[in-house]
Order: C-alpha cells, then sequence, then structure tokens
DNA sequence: TCATTTTTTGACAATGTGTCATTTTTGAAA
DNA sequence: TTTCAAAAATGACACATTGTCAAAAAATGA
C-alpha cells in the first residue's frame, strides 16, 4: 500500500510521538481519562490522522502494553547473558526485572490495564500476537535456564514440579508481587521494602528446592550488586536510592 | 432519608438483583461491553432506577469487586479456624484461595478489572473503604499465622524477611498466579495444573524457610484433600476436576 | 503551472452515560 | 371508597466521546 523513502521515516516518527503522547496522557489520567481528541490536540494533528495509525483508543493502549513487553524481553535477553552458574543468572533476571518495573513503572501500568478484559479484543490482531509471542519468549527465557540448571547437576526437581511450572511460580510471585507494588494499596499494609521481599521471597524459594548454590553459601545481594553495575550500568542513576 | 419496614428489604432485593444481572453480563461482554440501558432492560426497570442504587458504572463493578473480596475473606477467615499446627493452617488457607478462585473465577475476573485505573476513583467512597478494609483483614489472617509458627518455634525467618514480606510474598504467588490464569494466555505456556503448582510453590517456599514439618515429613496434599472434605464439602462437588 | 495523487481535516453519525422534570404508584386519612 | 401528598419510577435529554468519511489542502511531478 505504502512506498516512500524518507516518507516511511516521518511516518514512523509520527507514530512515536503518538505513542509518547499517549502515554503521558494514560499515566496522567489512567484509561477512562485518555481522550483521542486530547491525543490529537497535542500533537497539533487532527483525530483522523491519528486514526490513520491505530484502529481505536484501544489499539493504541495495546502498542504501548506491546513496547511494555518488548522492553522487558530486552532487559531480561540482557540478563541471561550473565556468566555464572544458572542460579546467579536466575539472580541476574531478578536484577532485570527489578530495575524494569522501577525504571519503567509506566510501561508496566500499561501491562495491567491491558489484562483487564475487552482491552484485547479490541485491538488489532497483529499487535495482540506480537504480544503473546513476547511473552512466550519471556517465559523461554527463565524455563531455559531453569533446564541449564537441571543439566548442570544443581538442581533437581521433585517429580510433582515440572520447570514450567517453576518458571510459572517465579513468574507469578514476580508479577504478583509489581502487581500489588504498582497499584499502591501496600503502604497500608506494612510491608517494608517490597522490591526486595520478593526478590528474597524467590530466593526463598529456590532453596527449598535445594537449587545449588544455596542463598546461604553465596552472597547473592553482592552478586546482584555487581550484575547491576556490570550490565546494568546505563539504567541505574537513581534507581536504587529511592 | 429512607424507613420503611418491608420496603427495605425490597430495595436491598433489587440491589441484589442488579448485580446479579450486572455480574453476568460484565462476564460476558467485559467492561467496556458492560452497559447500564442493558442492565436496566433485563431488570424491567428503567435506567434511572439504577442510577438510585449505584451513582455511576463504575460503582456498580466496585460493589461487584467488594462482593468478591468479602467472599474470599469469608473462606479465608474459615479456613483460619482449622486446628493444626501454624503451616497446616496455612495450608488450609491454600485450599480456601484454590476454591475461591475456582468456584468463583468470576469474582476473580471482577477483582482484575478494577485493579486497572480509573475503576476505583470513580466508585463512591464508601464502597472503596469496605474494600481497602477487606484487603486488609486478608492479609492480616495470613501474617497472623506466620506468627503463630513463629511463637509455636516451628518458624524462624531469616533477618531479612518480616511476617509481613512473607505474607506479601506469599500473597503475590498466590494472586499473580490466579491472575495468569483467569486471564487465559496460560494454555499456550505448557504449564500443566497450575492450581497446584501455586501451592506446591508455595510449599517450596515455606521450606526454604524451614517452616516444620516440612513438606517431606508431613503428607500435605493429604492434609489438604482432608481439610477440603471436612470445611469446605459445601463448595467441593466438580470443582475438583475440571 | 496545473492536473493528479496523497494526506489531513473536522463535521457528523452513532453510541453511551448520567440527570431531572414529569408521570405513576403508594398508602394513609377522610 | 375516594382523595391527595409523598415517594418512586420513568425516559427524553444534555453532554461526552468514539470512529468515519466526504471534502479541502498539500504534495508530487510532468
Amino acid at each position: 500500500m505504502n512506498r516512500s523513502p524518507r516518507k516511511e521515516r516521518e511516518w514512523k516518527e509520527r507514530e512515536a510521538r503518538i505513542l509518547e503522547v499517549a502515554r503521558r496522557l494514560l499515566m496522567e489520567h489512567g484509561y477512562l481519562g485518555l481522550k483521542m481528541d486530547q491525543i490529537a490536540a497535542e500533537m497539533e494533528y487532527s483525530k483522523g490522522t491519528i486514526y490513520q495509525h491505530f484502529s481505536s483508543k484501544e489499539d493504541v493502549i495495546m502498542e504501548l502494553a506491546a513496547q511494555t513487553i518488548e522492553k522487558r524481553l530486552e532487559l531480561m535477553a540482557r540478563a541471561s547473558e550473565y556468566k555464572g552458574r544458572p542460579r546467579e543468572r536466575i539472580a541476574a533476571l531478578g536484577v532485570a526485572v527489578e530495575l524494569f518495573v522501577r525504571r519503567f513503572a509506566d510501561y508496566f501500568r500499561v501491562e495491567q490495564i491491558i489484562r483487564a478484559d475487552s482491552i484485547r479484543e479490541k485491538a488489532a490482531q497483529e499487535r495482540q500476537e506480537k504480544l503473546t509471542a513476547c511473552e512466550l519468549r519471556c517465559m523461554g527465557i527463565v524455563s531455559g535456564i531453569v533446564r541449564d540448571g537441571i543439566a548442570a547437576g544443581d538442581l533437581t526437581l521433585p517429580e510433582f514440579l515440572t520447570p514450567e511450572q517453576l518458571t510459572f511460580g517465579m513468574w507469578s510471585l514476580s508479577f504478583g508481587g509489581s502487581s500489588i507494588i504498582v497499584t499502591g494499596q501496600l503502604g497500608e499494609l506494612g510491608v517494608e521494602e517490597p522490591f526486595q521481599a520478593i526478590i528474597n521471597n524467590i530466593q526463598m524459594l529456590l532453596d527449598g528446592l535445594n537449587w545449588k548454590p544455596l542463598s546461604y553459601e553465596t552472597d547473592y545481594p553482592q552478586t546482584m550488586e555487581r550484575i547491576a553495575e556490570e550490565m546494568f550500568s546505563d539504567l541505574l542513576d537513581d534507581a536504587r536510592t529511592p
């Protein structure tokens, strides 16, 4: 349909700007408060033009979500490259995911929104698939490391737990915890340092499975500190002391 | 404002019917597909009457959510009464929550929806507080049992994990896992028996913390089976074999 | 320069929420 | 049984927002 040398670039730039504005407005006013008219106004384009890029408001949000997951996938992929024993690589993933949630809290809130029904359905097919594929690859990275651990002889799973089920467990802990954190209602509950709590709970889970080296045999906090500095220095700055 | 002997009963009955219809429509068509007009039509009342009970669509959903949490609190409170060692009582909570999610999957999806932004804000103040209070009491039940475990000498938490943080961990695992299950996209990921997986992961977590009796010292699956039959026979029927 | 194609625009139809003046029902006193 | 004021129910309406599309404007290139 479309062909153009530099037109293509301009088109992409504009799409990026739409998403930028949309993300800001979404964070400011929430799902119900995001208005297509307002996006158009802030962009100094008309609504019709926005609809040239996206088929609906939900479609915009879906694309924001896709960006989210891609960002996380990127960080996780980076972390999984860490040279070390499998359990240390899991710790590296922990660093990645924590940094992701802290540094891109807005991204995460978008993920929350699209999980609530209906929104997914109204988005373009293509975007949905992109998103599902990304999620799958994220899971794949984790369960790959679990299998590496088994192969290395560091981990023997009980017969009632498959690698996918363990992955699901860590995923649930991380996702559920982050959801609760981001949604707010945590302050009143007296949970200190919730991010650290997620990581510590995962450590205890892995200890329970006797995944070597155990948490008291290795200084994982130090390892994670090092990983953060070595692999994610670009994202670090103030995220450590909020 | 209102006073009436049997009027009051009729009012409550109608409110219950509104919620019943709303819940069904919400489950059928999702958040965006829930129309106040349609609720009115199915009720054979006019829209204005619905608005006498609820200030907005979001307010209706919020009340559905409050029912959700109340239901869960009820089941959890029942489970916590189990006469046994603290870790067994945690297992009882596991039974309760699993039954809750399976038996009241629709309730849970509502909880999902209200976590996505904005909806909360548009609901009546009173309903919001009711909901937060319920959540707090749910957490309280769990951390109470954790403290009982410590007091009984069955559990010694490492200095880096408070009872609230452990509670937060189990909560995240359970909530996150249930969210992922209910939202669907699980089939493609190759996770078998996800409910059992949640429970097993929690068991491994508690083993990692050395909470006695450890999972291989006691037949927890059998214990849970028994608890289900003794304490929750009214909810059991087909929930065991889906 | 001007004809043709592409892009942008914003008025508009469609849909839905929440309100409120008007109508209907209720129930107690006459 | 009739009467009438208070309470409850109604649905037309005002308003907001989405998504569309014919018309206007801009870009292209001969």
